[in-house]
Order: structure tokens, then sequence, then C-alpha cells
DNA sequence: CCATTGTTTATAAACATCTTC
DNA sequence: ATGAAGATGTTTATAAACAAT
């Protein structure tokens, strides 16, 4: 029972070719110069891929606690392009030295028959849509905004102001078009940049339109209703009230917190270059590659590219308790034990393997139509799931610049399902500490490597950069697959976790 | 603890007054012959009516549990009347011998300083919008179709039949509109529906479409989408799977099921009348009152009177808990201590009496506009919550029947809010219960008054009809309002308790 | 490949309630 | 105080994308 606070992750390739388009892809193709990453060191910074001993197409990526994680790209995407779509597509993610405070964590894995608790994320083998991935939206930010996260060690009212009238130099953010997040995920990059993870509505407003320029120049302002749907509709929002009872802040159901913040999923690269979209303005932004030629012509707010996320499907199988106690797997409440594997019965996906072409609507990016219509709308007898016109309709010559649409995120930002309430043992209470003191500084995106097992996603081994995200968490001890393992300890095999 | 099992509720008189369209008023309030129920009788069926010994402007009403719901309109109808506006707007609702196999409920309930989890409903005082309520839509109901709820006490496949291939005469039924309930409640209407409380997405597909015939006649095949979607997104629905994997069912979380049927919400009044609005049809059909002047002309699918529902908008105030423990109030699981009060942090109110008139949009029922525009859309500058064009903008001169749009739903068909998960003690389990046998047969709207008071609904006491609903749920024992009372027991005044 | 079913996000909207001016 | 306007909060409807079957 107390056995493994360190749990295997299981990478797998994702299987669905994504629709690309072809004027994205012509332009997009040639102007990858580089990835996040060094894509030339096979193994850097102590990461180590290894096949595992008995499960085929199947192999152990060992990231040491020291290893940022473009070493765990790079890693994977060698290994990815040296053994092509044939190769292997699973990939286990254990992190050496886990927690720093971990406990029995150290000695000796045990590794059960199938890796329990394993997560399962698919990796993409297909032809993949680039054309404006997580990363390349990233490069396009101000990397200025991010530094306001740096000045909110403040007390709230400092942080606030910090928040509203800092110099943030909006000269680029809203060029990239609407970033890839989901207004969930927003919400919770805002309400997690403060220590004391909450937040008010204005502040969560202001806060978005700092780091999200869109929002301030570009956005309707239904974008705010947005906000307060979301706040009211997900549970994972709780809002509480000061003792006077005068303000009302938003917080996240510690549980349900995966706290997220933005600057995990981001990090500048620095890199001057002169603006080439902007001639008029000689301001240098620090941009990564790729920016050139996305040719983000914002000036058309095209029609919002829906944007977002969160590929993660949790469900659609595994209910089938049918008059039956709810059993729960996973009793003690340690994080994952009750944040995720307890969840198991409802997020428990099926993981064979299958062929699957997919038909990919060609739709249209941005196009217009009407909403809610009283007339009985031309086509009546379409399917139950209302479509885009898609091109197949009349009219509309109108074409846009191909912006590719491919905005994707790559956290699952949804919030950490319980079985209960369970609102003891609050799962990550960061009100106390600071990012500065984590020894992953230099790691982009995630603080440590327990935030990246922890949170899922998904390398693109074919692009070196991060794109339609599908994350698969399966635990694949409650399942029947083709997963055959011994009853065997990882150190056994992988002597650096001890 | 183990003291009262029955609690008290207060209807409250509701404050807003609704918009009334001028033509609907007009149209409608000459053709309102007679209400639901006789409004002669000041005292029908025992039903009592006091003022409260100290609370000022309180009334409590005492209900035998032999009385149906015609008495308890009738009696708070005439109350309301004879007392006019400025009379006693709150109402305790007590029923004198509750539940059948109560157990210590029928010796002398004690009456806490306050009404501890008290229903606080409003009762609207101001000018009312009959133009299409509840009752009249219910009126307008084919009766037949109701009938076939009685033939549903069959094995799963025969009742399916049932569903499907019973003759329903469907001349009328969609003349009404859109039924005035929202997806939930029209799910939770067909899932109660069976016996075992489970249908798959197809049977309530049809069985929707079979009692609700405006969604197989004239709504659009996205009303399909919205039903996958409640489904998915309301919790309180629950996609189990059968044994073999095959087949999945839609079910209610017990806890969350109100186990609310369309029979409860409405019974035909037997009253036959030629059908005046179809001339070619000689066919009679049996409907309520007022059907004659609504004009219905449905043949303009008008823009879905947006319908529905549910005026009960619980929280808002009160969470305030702010870092501490969420308190459990009532840990003992017994219907309304574990299914509503128990919720209290949640479903708190405030109940005192606020002046609200509130600016009413006098937006016309039907327009259409463009939804997802990727224009930056003309007004940019208006409130972040986006408003209907509202007659204030340019153009769209169009005029259209006012059919009032005064279509509120009665019951609060949202789901019992628990705050753990408590799958124990499944709340009402139907399963083996005919409703054929309950001493309420000829109460329309309720089976009991148990289930009266358990629903939360509204009087009108201006107009003897159900309409505009704000069911304000409050647990007064929580609040520190103008609600002074002593610390007194009930049957100390009332002894039709004992 | 297609239709059905299931999950999730976005957007608009209707109201209600609370805060400000 | 108070009353209207705006800000905030809750809920439902609809469209849509996409996954899984
Ligand atoms: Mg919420
Ligand atoms: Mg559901």
């Amino acid at each position: 029972m107390r056995r493994s606070p360190r749990r295997p992750l299981i990478l797998k390739r994702r299987k669905l070719p994504f629709h690309q388009s072809e004027a994205a892809e012509a332009q997009n193709r040639p102007a990858e110069p580089e990835s996040t990453c060094p894509s030339s060191q096979s193994v850097p910074d102590g990461v180590r891929v290894m096949d595992h001993p008995s499960m085929s197409g199947t192999q152990v990526v060992v990231i040491p606690k020291t290893a940022n994680l473009q070493s765990v790209i790079s890693a994977l995407t060698v290994k990815g392009k040296e053994s092509g779509v044939q190769g292997p597509n699973k990939f286990i993610l254990l992190s050496a030295n886990n927690e720093p405070s971990a406990q029995a964590a150290a000695q000796g894995v045990h590794l059960p028959s199938r890796p329990a608790d394993g997560l399962l994320v698919d990796l993409p083998c297909g032809p993949l849509d680039d054309s404006l991935t997580n990363i390349q939206w990233l490069g396009k930010m101000n990397s200025s905004v991010l530094e306001t996260d740096l000045a909110q060690s403040k007390s709230d009212k400092e942080s606030q102001k910090a928040d509203s009238n800092q110099a943030e130099k909006p000269a680029v953010g809203s060029e990239g078009g609407r970033p890839p997040f989901s207004y969930m995920a927003m919400i919770q990059f805002a309400i997690n940049s403060r220590q004391n993870k909450m937040m008010t509505l204005k502040e969560i407003y202001t806060w978005i339109e700092n780091h999200f320029p869109y929002y301030r120049d570009l956005a309707k302002p239904g974008w705010k209703n947005s906000i307060r749907h979301n706040l009211s509709l997900h549970d994972m929002f709780i809002r509480e009230t000061s003792p006077d009872g005068k303000v009302s802040f938003w917080t996240i159901r510690p549980e349900a917190n995966r706290c997220l913040t933005l600057d995990q999923v981001y990090k500048p690269q620095k890199r001057i270059l002169p603006d080439v979209r902007k001639p008029p303005s000689s301001v240098k932004v620090e941009v990564k590659e790729e920016s050139v030629d996305v040719r983000v012509s914002c000036e058309t707010p095209r029609a919002a590219p829906k944007t977002n996320p969160s590929r993660s499907r949790r469900k659609q199988r595994l209910v089938q308790s049918l008059h039956e106690e709810p059993v729960l797997l996973c009793p003690n409440n340690t994080f994952f034990d009750s944040g995720v594997a307890s969840d198991a019965s409802s997020m428990l996906q099926n993981v064979r393997d299958r062929p699957d072409r997919s038909r990919q609507r060609p739709d249209s990016p941005d196009r217009e139509y009407c909403f809610k219509t009283p007339i009985k709308s031309s086509s009546h007898l379409a399917s139950s799931t209302p479509s885009k016109p898609s091109g197949g309709a009349v009219a509309e010559p109108w074409k846009v610049t191909p912006v590719g649409k491919g905005t994707q995120t790559v956290l699952d930002f949804s919030p950490i399902r319980t079985p209960g309430s369970a609102s003891l043992t609050p799962r990550c209470d960061f009100t106390a500490l600071s990012f500065s003191g984590t020894p992953f500084k230099d790691c982009p995106l995630f603080n440590s490597p327990r935030e990246l097992l922890t949170s899922g996603f998904v390398l693109d081994t074919m692009n070196d950069s991060l794109s339609k995200i599908l994350v698969d968490i399966s635990f694949t001890g409650l399942e029947d697959d083709d997963l055959g393992m011994a009853n065997i300890s990882w150190s056994e095999f992988f002597p650096q976790l001890k």
C-alpha cells in the first residue's frame, strides 16, 4: 500500500493523423528551422531511453531529476525518428529521483505485473499539423508579460496593482492570434499565479488581458461572459467570500487543482529578432523561431480559432458498474491515488492499437453563418450534431489565409477528478512557496519531472513540436490488453532508480 | 439530532414583477375563465392557514395528508387575495401527517428559534405574465400521450415497444409550441418513467418525441445534440453499461434524483373541446381552458421560446467558508438532511425583502441574428453579457405575434446537491412502485404533500396559475436576517400536528 | 466510410443578485 | 436612503469539434 509514490508513466504513440491544410503545410514546413530543443544529441542530460525488457514496442525513459524538458523531448524525438513509425510507440517515463522530500520512494520501486496506474500517452505518428502549434504560439508571446509572474510575491493589493498597471510592452501578444488555451485553463493560470490561489473576477480579467493581449485588443466583450460562465460552470472553481463578506474571491478546489501556471507551459526563448511583421515599429521583440511565416494577419479577427484544447477525452468507456457499488480503487489519498488512480473508473481508456485513418473534415476555419435562426433552417435532415457549412454549402467564396487552425493544448487542464469530496489533504498547496527556489528553473515547461509526469503531455516525435495532443490516461492494471509484464521491479533493470 | 424528519417549508412572496407583453396580456386576460382549482373556498380539505405567532407577515399553512394541491393553491390564493400585496408574504408549509412510515415525526415537532432548514418560496405579487404559463401549456398537451406512462409496467423491451409504436394521436401536442421544460427536466421525465430508471439514448429521444411532439415535428435536429450535451454535462446523469458491455444506459444518480415524472406536473383535465384552431380536422381533443386564444400559431417555429425554467437561482450568497473546513450540517442521510439541508452551504439564499423593480428588457421573443460572426461585431463596447438586439438597434421592424414568452417551469429540476458522494441510501427508489395506488391520484401536480413540499414551487396568489417561479430554498437557521422566532414547538400552536 | 453516441468547449442569452454611483 | 446602472453570478440553449463505437 505504502509502496510506490512514484508511478511510471507510459507515453504511447498517437495513431490519428491530423488534418493538415496544404497551404498551411506549404507555408509552415519550410520555416521550421530548428525545434524547441536541439534534436541532435540522443541522450542529453542523463536522460536514458532503453527498450523495455518484456514489452515489445515499448521503451522506458528515465528522467533524472536534473533533466529539463528539452532533454526529454530530445530523447523521445531521436528515438522516434530513428525507429520510424514502425518503431516503438510506447514510452514509460520514470523519474529517477522524484519527490525531493520523498519518503520510501527511493529504494527499489516494485514493478507490478503491468505498470499499474501508468499514464499512457499517445504519440502521433502520422503527418502532423504543425501550422500553429502551442510551441509556436508560445514563441509569439511577449516574454515580458511573463515576468510579471515574478513580481507576484507581494501582498494581495500590491500584486493586484502589479497586474494592472505594470508596463507590459503589449507590442506583441495579440499578434499570434487567439491563445491556444481554454478559458478554464487561463483561469487556472491566473488563479494559480497567486500564492494564496485566489483572485477576484476583475483580477482574473486583468490577468488574462495582460498575459493574453488578444482578449484586451481583439476579442469581443463576450469573452468576459465566458469567463464568468466557466467560473460558475466548473465546480473546480469555488467562490469564497472574505470574512467581512465584502469581496468574493475565486479559488480552485484544492483536490482538483493541477496547479498549472502559464510559466509551466511557457518560458521565453531568448532570441532577439527584428519584428518582421511590423515594419514601422523598430521594437525588437523576443520571439521563438517559426513566427516568421505564420502570417497571422490578426487584423481580421477571424472566427476564433475555436482554439483550445485538452484533447483528453476521458471517460467514454468503462462505466459499466451497472447497479453495483462503486469500488474505490485507491482509498489512500496521496496525489495519484485519490487524484487520478481512484478515478480510474471514469478515466480508464481503451489502449489497444487501432488502425485509424479517420476522416477529417476540411472545414475552413473562418466562416460566418447564422445562429439560432427561427426558420426551420434549410437543411433539416442533417445529423443531430450540427456541422459547419464546411465548404459544401453555397456561396461564401471568401478565402482567408489558412492560419492552420491547428492550435491545440498540450496539457490536461481538466480538474482532477476525485470520487468523493475528500476535501482533506489539499493536493498541492503552494501558498507559502515561491517558484524561485525550485531546482528546475531551467526547465521551461515543467518545474520538475514530477510535474511533467503528472500533467500528461504528448510529444510529436516527427516534428519536434507539441501539437495535436491526445492524452490517454489509462490504468493498465485494470485493463486486459496487450501489455504483458512480469511481476518485476523497476530497479532490477534500471539501477539508477535506486 | 434525530429530532424532526419533518421540516417546515416557507413560501415567500416573490418581489419581482414580470415583464408582460401588452398584447399578450390583452389576449390572455379575458380568456381566464376559471383557475386550475376553485378559488372560492377559503380553507378546503382541512388546509389551514393561520398567522404565525411571532413572525410578522408570515402565515403557517398546515397541509393534511389528505389534501390535494388544489386545496393548497386555494388556501394560499385566498389568503393572498384577501390580504393584497401588503399582506403576509411568507408562508410556512407544514405537512400535518407526513411520511406514512414516519418514525419519530408524529409527536410534537420541535420548533427551533428560527425555522431551521425552512424552504422559503417567493410568491409573486406584481402583475404577472400568464400569457403562456405551464398550466396553460400543460392544458394543451394531448392527454393521450400521458397514458403511455400507465403502460410502462412491462419488461424493458415491452415498454420500449410501447413507447415507440403506440398510437399517440399526435394531432395535438406540438401546437402549444415548445414545452416549458428544460432538456434536463425532460430527460428526467423520460428516465424516471421507467421502473428501472434507465434508458438508452435512443429511448430518451423516442420518449421525448412521443410526449413532446414539438421535438419530433418542429425542432431542429440539433435538439438531439442538446440532449446528448445535457446527458454528458450534468453529472446527475450517469451512463452505465450492461454487463456484457454491449449497450449503455443512462441513469440518474440516485442521490440526485428528484424522481420527477411528467405525470407529476401534468394530469389531463377532462374537458372535451372542439379544436378551434384546426377547422378541417374534426378531431375532438381534450384541452384545458385557456387554449382558445393563446393563438400559438406554431407554423412559424419562432425562435424557441427559450422556454424553461427553473427560476431557482441557488447559491450566489453564503459560500464564505474561506479557508475553513466545510461543515456538514446534517450528517444523517435522510432525504432532507443530506439531500437538501446538508447542501445549505451552497443553497442558502438571502431572504431579506428587497424592493426590486428591476428593469425588464422588452426583447421580442423572436429575432434572428448572427452567431460567431468573425467580424468584430458592430457594437463592441457593450456589456460583457451579450444582449439581444432588443429593439434598440437599427432595422428589424419585423413584428411577430407576441406569444408572451412567459413559459416558465414550476418545479426545481436541478439535481439534488449532496456534499459528498454519499451513494448509499438511494434517495427515492420507485422501481417497484406504481403511482396508481397513491392516495393523491386526484392531485394533478403532486402525489403527496410531501412531494409538494420537497419539490418547491410558487403560487401566484393573484392569478390562480403557476407562473414565473422563483424558488428560494433558504435555511434560515444559518442566516442572520429578520426572522425572529422563539424556541417553541410547532405543535404548541398547531395541535393537528400531533 | 458512415451514422450513432459521448465528451467537451465556446458563445449567447436570460435573469438574479450585488455593488456603485 | 435610494434608485438606477453596472458588475458579478448562475443556468440553459445551441453549435461545434472531435473521439469512440
Ligand atoms: Mg464553479
Ligand atoms: Mg453526465
